[in-house]
DNA sequence: CTGAAAGCGCTTACAG
DNA sequence: CTGAAAGCGCTTACAG
């Protein structure tokens, strides 16, 4: 491998000659320009970047952390980032946490210890004592709000939840069943809380019974629909706080003979790819998830380059997409 | 930040015996070391990965490249090696080529220029011009194979091909539509093969007009089978060399009227994660998505570990998972 | 068992 | 416009 050195003797000139011409921060004569930039083509020199970050201090790298990249919300989410972070020429490193806290803990300081220019955190939970106390990293959230100093990129939860609520109340008037994640998430918790807000606004009374928090997976939605069968219980019309419950669920519901949307109405929330294509489709709350990863590291990335930017909070409007499952 | 240095003076020590500790590469006086890990804890000290890599030449860092993470089938692989590099202290940039082999070469050379450890490829394009040349950076294939000296981790996917196109002909005797991606694409060039094969040995010759090339997503299967019905063809079965055509194309197919199995069986190929919970469920040939993640980020650190390791190739054998959809 | 010193390959004031 | 030199924060022979 060629160092910079070598370019420097090759094309006989001091190595911070070389350096200006790689970075062009100075004026060098052209045709001392040339004859380096034909030395580099010559010997095929590429600078080593840890070289350079290890005095810049800067690595071109962000890291991403969310609890599994196979969520198909986070998918798209990440390769919006990953778009846009090449763009700026930034690189991408990419932490599954599974919501582990000792994990997130374990990927924050290796990130910490790479020194990565910013992070960006995707569904993680709502408790961050995790990253205070450290150094001044952009950071920026995705779907979660944790604070007005931290950026984030998030779309109106509550809202949506409302919505799609209130949907199903209008069509039905009748009692709508809330399939959740964790409600230590705020996007559940905050959906949870539209759906609140909904039933009131109806003037519908609050029944717990209604309410299943299950794991944000077909599985989850699939399980907990035949459970509450199992136990006798019957349905009238759903609420899945994700996509891929809601999905689980139509699976065992039609399983069970029973009919969507014809018996039981189902709205999701996300709008993964798989929604438009299912049969039944589904009628669910989009999410923009590409344009927000887009978003995030826009803001990360401006804030990497300008550190004196104040943090921004951008808030989205949920979309209902009407499709045949209602 | 603390540097090693500053470790050095508070506790007493050269910096070299700090080193020591930090490595353990040498014996060190217990107390010694117990001074020097107290004030380590006590300034919060964390070295520098990129300082140490300069030197070492290590990074800790290897890179996926594939073509676009939001395919079902990249996901879970990547998930897969995420696992293990994480659990043998490595990390992992994400880069999403689009099979661009622009994007491709420019990826590589920043991957090489931030000294990564090794590469996973996954579910690149046949031709690898790209990868001569270059310093001896251990590589790992998953799903194509370039040459005897580069590890590979793949599903015979010509049995596949075989096995899937087989089954339906046993079952209907009669034509199989093929729904292909790109043939330049090995995985979906050797699933044609194996099409081809089981005609062959069932004594049927092949027609063209049966197999059809399209975008490798839900989108492109659906489209191809209105293109196809527009065009007044009719359809007697169905081999879909990936999941996200066939489920389209299964859409496309019921909104046509066409009833699926009852009128047209339908194969896909991957076994993503909503083939078992569409409706119909779909028949399919399973790959261990996450598992040949796993096996080939297992492969490419030993080789990191231990560069006289000899490229090893590991061939999965396909298996048909009948479902709804036959 | 411990330390002094060179060096990894860059960047960047500073001097000319 | 160009060069000599210090320094980023580590590791690692080498000497003792």
């Amino acid at each position: 491998m060629a160092t910079i050195r070598d370019i420097a003797k090759k094309a006989n000139v001091a190595v911070s000659t070389v350096s200006y011409v790689l970075n062009n921060r100075k004026k060098v004569k052209p045709e001392t320009k040339e004859r380096i930039m034909q030395v580099i083509e010559e010997l095929n020199y590429q600078p080593r970047s840890v070289a350079r970050s290890l005095k810049t201090k800067k690595t071109l790298t962000i890291g991403i952390m969310l609890p599994d990249i196979c969520n198909l919300f986070f998918t798209e989410t990440t390769r919006g980032i990953e778009d846009v972070a090449n763009k700026y020429g930034y690189n991408v490193i990419l932490c599954n946490t599974d919501k582990d806290s000792k994990k997130e803990k374990e990927y924050l300081n290796t990130l910490y210890s790479k020194d990565i220019d910013g992070i960006i955190f995707i569904g993680t939970c709502r408790n961050h004592h995790i990253i205070k106390n450290k150094q001044d990293t952009p950071i920026v959230f995705i779907n979660s709000k944790v604070g007005d100093n931290i950026c984030s990129v998030l779309v109106d939860d509550i809202k949506g939840g409302y919505t799609a609520t209130k949907y199903l109340l209008e069509r039905r008037k009748s009692e709508v069943t809330l399939l959740t994640g964790p409600l230590s998430r705020s996007s559940f918790f905050e959906r949870m809380t539209g759906y609140l807000n909904a039933l009131k606004s109806e003037g519908i009374e609050y029944n717990e019974l209604l309410v299943h928090q299950c794991d944000v997976s077909f599985q989850g939605g699939y399980d907990i629909i035949r459970t509450i069968y199992d136990e006798g219980s019957g349905i009238k019309s759903i609420f899945a706080a994700s996509d891929v419950i809601a999905l689980g669920a139509v699976r065992a519901l039609i399983e069970k003979g029973v009919r969507v949307p014809e018996d039981v109405s189902v709205v999701g929330y996300d709008d993964i790819s798989i929604a438009g294509m299912f049969i039944p489709s589904l009628t669910t709350i989009h999410q923009p998830k590409y344009w927000m990863g887009e978003k995030a590291a826009e803001l990360l990335i401006k804030r990497i380059e300008d550190r004196s930017l104040k943090s921004e909070h951008i808030v989205l409007e949920p979309k209902l997409i009407v499709r045949e499952s209602t």
